[in-house]
Order: structure tokens, then C-alpha cells, then sequence
DNA sequence: CGTGGGATTGACGGGCATCAACTTTCGTGG
DNA sequence: CCACGAAAGTTGATGCCCGTCAATCCCACG
């Protein structure tokens, strides 16, 4: 790895609290490798040779069945993925893809297996990184089974506001297409789904979005901490 | 907590691999408790004031949103429940209760943290334990994003006939109406699921089942590695 | 033996997927 | 920079999956 990449990798919030020296013995053994959009990164049921840390870009986690396919979320720049199977020496449960041009940080599964037994520190931190993990994905859960499509809609863009600083507008940071299957509903419900919003004031025109009535959406989507809040 | 529950306790799954000695220590601020059925042990939103092993009985774990519920597992003993929002120092994303009369093992988080930092045999079997549980959720996400009602019934019966020895019989653990909630279905709905599976030689009598065409029913419900595997 | 909750069955409606046609957008190369 | 083709997005028609409401049945329990 480039001296200058290593500065910077040393950044992620993955080393956070762990000792510099240790850091920079785990990143010798890592590298940096730059992919084109579209390329799958991991494929499900693939041996967990690697955890990931998406340097630049968007990466989308998806998995596939029969000749289906949904999307479990999409991840920036600071995510790592796949700790879990990195950590138990397992195949990987999702794929991934990049839906831009990626950076991508990739530390060998058995440096990482030693790290968690030999630092502290850094065992804390995939700890952390992992339990935050974990948790996103039984909101996701209960989203999934405990709402309409309209509702994880009307929820999507409350969150996704907010995230953006509450300014009433948003912008959709991926195709539709990707968003429908996030959101666990067909293109065309999606297509169908926002013009049902019309009453209550959300605008969307390609990927810009504007809520003028945040009352009137807040009345419809019901947002609970349990489901929606990052920080929670 | 008495010295013969102290016994019973070390044998758990997640003081696997821990010094005797570290455990005795853990235990010393622990105490074992016993709840009727029915009673609610821990209630989503709330702090998470310990970390909870069952010793003895089911576990029903759930969260409501309006008026609505949903069953996202059931625990057996062994199980742990609730490590992440332990481990984060967060809120309870998930409730529960007993299905059974059961006798539960609760560690007061605060030593639970305590000894992620300073054991790190518990360290790893903590996160051992959470990675699996964090698999789980990740399958139970693709199962309902990516199957229909009967696909899942289908699959849930073969894998559990399997938990059970793949005898061509098996016992459905608990009610239906909460193995309905569980598949991600209405009651109702769970019940003609059943009856469009007598076709493939299903036989449900009460919580009864036997499956006399394994064939047939493998051919609908296509399980893969990836989603039903408890060993993946 | 009566009571109440679980389970089943029927009727009905709505949510969502699918297929198809059309429009718009976007990336690419001329 | 424009033109073109392909992919994304929208809209309409249709049907099924599944949830809801209600009535009935069944069993476990007191």
C-alpha cells in the first residue's frame, strides 16, 4: 500500500480508538483496489476471504434467490461489510456490487481474525461496527414486516431528509430502481407509491425531491425511534 | 446467586472457551430469575439494563409498530437475547416474553461491557454469539423479502424436520398463531398455506406434522445454503 | 360439562406483482 | 455537441397473494 493511502485508510472509523502502530501493522497486510461500477465485489456463498471498507463510492449489498433479487442496503464511504462472515470464517450471506466507480480497502479475513484476538481496541471496534450492523438490519426487519410499502416509503424520505439537515429537500442518491428494491416493493409500485404522495405535498421530479407539508407526511408515515432513528 | 445455579450457569454456550475463573467472577454480579408464561421481559425503547441467557424455557421475541406485532424469533436455552443493545449501551429494539414458564440467566450490562474489555475469550464468544445472531437476522430479511408466504412455510417445515433428527416427523414448537407471526403471515393465512400443502403429502394433525413426499415438497420449496442453512 | 381462546373456513377487498406499451432520461460514439 | 440507442421510469390493465372481518369449529381447561 501507497504511504499516502495509508494515511488516509488509518482515518476510517473502523480504527478509531485502536493504537496507530497496530493500525498501520493490520493496513501491511491490506490493500487498496480501485473497481469500475457494476462489478460484483463478493458474491453470496463465497468462502469470506476479506473484509471490505468502502474507501470512495456506493456499494450495493444485495441477494439473489431463484430469479429474484433484492437489495439490503446500499452503503457509502466509512462502511465495511461483511464482518460477520469475516469473523466466523463463513461463506458470505449477500453480494455486492458497486453502483459507481468504488475505492475500496480490502483487509484479509485472517489478519482480521487476528486482530480481534490480539487488540483490544480493535476487537471493540468490529464489535461496535458490528452490533451497529446487526441492529440496522432488525429495523430493516421490522420495517419489512410491520409496514405498507407506502409507509417504508413515506419513512425512507423522512429519514433521508433529515440526513441531508432537515432542509425539506432531498435528493435520491441511486437510481429508482435500486430504491424500489430497498424499499421491498416493485419499480412500478415505487413509480405508483410517490404519486400517492401527491396529497401530502412531496414533489419529486427525477431524483429531487421536495416535502412541503412535513406535518402532513409525518401524520402518514409514523416514524418510531425503534425503526427509524440512525442514532438509536 | 447459589452455588448450585453457579454450576449450571458455566455450562452455557457463551462462557464456551472463557476461564472458569472469569466466569465465576461475571456470575457473582449475575442472578438467575424465574417468569411465569406470558410475562414480558423486556420491552422495546427501554435501556438495556442486562443481557439475558435463557436457562430454561421459549422466548418470544417481537416489536409492535401501531397496532400491529410481528414474532422476529424463539429462543430456547442456550440462546442469548438482546447483546447489541448491551454491547452499545443502547435502547431495546425488540421485546420480549416468555412463552413458557422459564428461569433466565440476567447479566447486568454494565458487567457485560466491563468484561468485553477486559476478557478476551468473553470478548470473542460475545461476538461470536452476536455475528450469529446478526447471520440470522440477515436470512430471516432475504426469507421475507425474497419468498412467498408458502415458500416459507414450506421451508421453515424442512428445516425444522431437519432440526429434528430428519425423522419425516416433527413438532411445531409452539402456537400457530405465533409460528404464523414468526413466517410473516396472518394466522388465517398460515392455515390455507397448510391446506395447499397437502398436494405434497403434508400431513398436519394439531402440531403434529408429518412430511411424506420429501421430494415433492423440496422441489417447492427450494431452501438454499444462503437463507436456510444454521450451519452457514 | 360449560367456557374461552386457538384454529379453521368462507367472503371480500386491497395491496402489490406482472405484463405490456409508452415516455423520458442518460450514456455513448459519431 | 448532437444523435441515437438502451436503459430507466411511468402509466394502464389485470390477476393473485394476502389481510381483514365474521362465523363456526375444536379442543383444553377449569
Amino acid at each position: 500500500m501507497r504511504d499516502e493511502d495509508l494515511q488516509e485508510m488509518r482515518q476510517l472509523p473502523l480504527f478509531e480508538g485502536v493504537g496507530a502502530a497496530y493500525v498501520e501493522s493490520l493496513l501491511r497486510s491490506a490493500f487498496v483496489q480501485r473497481f469500475p461500477a457494476h462489478v460484483e465485489l463478493v458474491h453470496e456463498g463465497d468462502p469470506a476471504d476479506f473484509l471490505y471498507v468502502i474507501v470512495q463510492g456506493q456499494v450495493e449489498i444485495y441477494a439473489g434467490y431463484r430469479d429474484r433479487e433484492t437489495t439490503i442496503s446500499v452503503l457509502g464511504p466509512g462502511n465495511s461489510f461483511i464482518i460477520a462472515a469475516v469473523l466466523l470464517d463463513r461463506v458470505y450471506l449477500k453480494s455486492a456490487r458497486g453502483l459507481t466507480p468504488t475505492r475500496i480497502l480490502m483487509l484479509p479475513a485472517e489478519a482480521v481474525r487476528e486482530g480481534f484476538a490480539e487488540d483490544a481496541h480493535f476487537a471493540r471496534a468490529l464489535a461496535v461496527d458490528m452490533a451497529l450492523a446487526y441492529r440496522g438490519v432488525v429495523k430493516e426487519l421490522k420495517n419489512q414486516k410491520l409496514r405498507s410499502s407506502l409507509e417504508r416509503l413515506a419513512n425512507w424520505l423522512i429519514a433521508e431528509e433529515e440526513k441531508g439537515g432537515s432542509t425539506g429537500k432531498l435528493e435520491i442518491p441511486y437510481d429508482k430502481k435500486v430504491l424500489a428494491s430497498r424499499l421491498g416493493m416493485a419499480p412500478e409500485v415505487l413509480s405508483r407509491s410517490i404519486a400517492a404522495l401527491i396529497p401530502y405535498k412531496v414533489d419529486i421530479r427525477g431524483r429531487h425531491v421536495q416535502l412541503n407539508d412535513r406535518e402532513a407526511l409525518l401524520s402518514l408515515a409514523r416514524p418510531v425511534p425503534t425503526i427509524d432513528d440512525p442514532a438509536c
